[in-house]
DNA sequence: GCCGTTTTCGGCCCGACTGTTTTCAGTCG
């Protein structure tokens, strides 16, 4: 994300928690919360914006407008800096705590001078806590539990952890009994939490959610929640009749929700996960499956992975929701590595891997040997290899394009000489060094490959690894832009560590009309399949099948 | 503090669960 607009969603995030502490008004709160939401998924930067172009950002209104103003002009606001005098900074910490809200924290705060998670947990050690009006002996150990947890606790899920967690619980629901839901059926590239439906009865499933994980967090009759290998599942159990008003709520986003429920209510409908009622006639619909909510509601239905309140609503309105791109769309994989560079096939393993995958192509792009990447290709090997390509491609039903990452070097130039580049079908150029340029040197760098006439598409695009890697700090809607003017695509890198470009900056892309060219980056045949990883993001960021490289035949991306 | 095919004022999503209580506040999703 763009550095000013980090900073300033961090000061009204900030604004917000100081408010919690005092105790404000809620909706004041959730103002600010929301405006700084709004504020970190903008693509722009805010810096250079008119005082009328930041206030036509959603949740941003007149007050709020002129505090980023001031933002903006000297790095925090009069407001933020009264309201925080007097409060410690150490106490906003103990609101990252699970089940420690403003009103504990202000409480403990002014009854007991706990100002930090150290005094906290020291109070809790000696019983002290206890000693509150309204506190008891089992707070204080869900406190000592909470400070544990919060200190050894990782950052969100990759998607290959998530998957890894929900086969451990869904391994004692039948099939068919259950839907994963949350941002795991959203298709976000990371996930926070598992959340899953079930018609079974919480009778049933919660002994048998005992074996499962570490720890029955709650268990109730309509709702169970238990920690699985570190991270939070919550189970929700429904009736059938129910079960898609629930899949609905559970599906989420927290945004898209309230506001298809304030639709509702302007109605004079009221929208839960069990159900609309209509307050006029008292009466209760039941809904078994979301298709039907969405046509009550006279909106077309809303695939999930697009329910983030962020346009989905009034296009489905309208009828215009875009025909999101799908598996048996794509013809092929434009990213794979063999074993003439870091992979572990060889050319031909990969094309009998690609006609598993029932791919009409597979792009192989080993590394160029520039940099001190493993066995990477020099002209002369790259130009054996397209010789055994042409051989095999003779009998294989999956085409081997014959290609490269070729490396982009520290100005912006490439790896290898554009003689041999001509020759490829299609060339990837990526920055595998030089990760910590300034932000206008490396945006620099990465245009000048963007305008080099033998590269097609720029991998991995930002370099980010989930959880590992920061991205570069590459002002990506400049790369855009290039990328429009010479028509060079940009990748969305597959593999579940990577995701990259993620789906707002797909969308970003989308938007200008530059193309975009799915690849797994796959160095072994069963990293193929992570292309379903890259297909969510691309269905995250509305792409349709002619926004994709992968639907053209293979004798039209070769032209 | 924001926002408007009910509104420029008066709303702002809705329900589950827990702990410490005798009816609910706080937190969470």
């Amino acid at each position: 994300m763009d550095e000013t607009n980090h900073r300033v969603a961090e000061l009204l995030h900030f604004m917000g928690q100081i408010l919690e502490i005092r105790g404000e008004d809620a909706f004041k709160i959730r103002a600010y919360h929301r405006a700084a939401e709004e504020v970190s998924r903008l693509n722009r930067s805010l810096r250079g914006m008119s005082i009328e172009e930041i206030r036509a950002v959603s949740g941003v209104g007149e007050k709020i407008a002129h505090k980023i103003q001031e933002i903006l002009a000297t790095g925090t606001f009069l407001e933020l800096e009264e309201m925080r005098t007097g409060i410690p900074p150490t106490l906003l910490e103990i609101l990252n705590l699970e089940g420690m809200g403003p009103k504990t924290v202000a409480r403990l705060w002014r009854t007991m001078g706990i100002e930090s998670l150290d005094d906290l947990e020291k109070a809790a050690r000696g019983h002290r806590i206890r000693a509150i009006k309204g506190f008891g002996e089992k707070k204080e150990e869900d406190i000592l539990k909470a400070v544990q947890l919060y200190r050894q606790q990782g950052s969100r899920m990759n998607r290959l952890q998530a998957d890894r967690v929900v086969a451990c619980v869904t391994a004692v629901l039948p099939a068919g009994s259950y839907d994963v839901a949350g941002s795991f059926r959203r298709g976000k590239s990371t996930v926070g939490d598992i959340d899953i439906v079930t018609t079974l009865p919480s009778s049933i499933v919660n002994p048998r959610l005992r074996g499962v994980g570490e720890e029955m967090i709650d268990g109730g009759e309509k709702r169970t929640s238990i920690r699985c290998q570190g991270q939070r599942v919550d189970i929700r159990f429904t009736r059938p009749e129910e079960y898609g008003s629930m899949l609905l709520y559970l599906t989420g986003s927290k945004d898209f929700n309230i506001r298809l429920r304030e639709i509702a209510l302007s109605r004079g409908l009221k929208l839960n996960e069990y159900g609309i009622e209509d307050k006029k006639e008292g009466k209760m619909h039941t809904f078994s499956r979301e298709e039907d909510i969405f046509s009550f509601l006279g909106l077309d239905n809303i695939p999930p992975e697009l329910r983030e309140d962020q346009g989905e609503i009034p296009a489905a309105f309208r009828h215009q929701l875009p025909n999101l791109i799908g598996q048996s769309d794509l013809l092929g994989d434009l990213h794979t590595h063999s074993s003439w560079s870091d992979g572990r096939m060889s050319l031909s393993e990969l094309a009998r891997a690609g006609e598993t995958q029932g791919y009409h192509y597979l792009l192989i792009s080993d590394h160029s040997a520039t940099l001190g990447i493993t066995r990477g290709l020099t002209e002369e090997r790259l130009r054996k290899q397209m010789q055994e390509i042409e051989q095999i491609n003779r009998t294989s039903p999956c085409q081997l394009l014959s290609g490269i990452e070729v490396d982009i070097t520290g100005d912006g130039g490439l790896g290898l000489a554009s003689s041999v580049l001509g020759d490829l079908d299609l060339v990837i150029a990526s920055i595998h060094s030089g990760f910590k340029q300034e932000r206008d040197v490396i945006t620099r760098r990465m245009i000048t490959a963007v305008a080099n006439d033998y590269v097609d598409i720029i991998g991995h695009p930002t370099g980010r690894l989930l959880g590992e890697r920061q991205p570069y700090d590459l002002d990506v809607v400049r790369v855009i832009e290039a990328a429009v003017d010479t028509g060079t695509a940009l990748e969305i890198n597959a593999s579940p560590h990577r995701l990259d470009l993620d789906d707002p900056q797909v969308r970003e892309a989308k938007r200008h009309g530059v193309k975009l060219s799915l690849g797994t980056d796959a160095h072994e045949a069963r990293e193929l399949s992570c292309m379903r990883y890259g297909i969510m993001v691309a269905r995250r960021g509305w792409c349709e099948p002619a926004d994709l490289l992968n639907t053209l035949p293979g004798d039209e991306i070769r032209k």
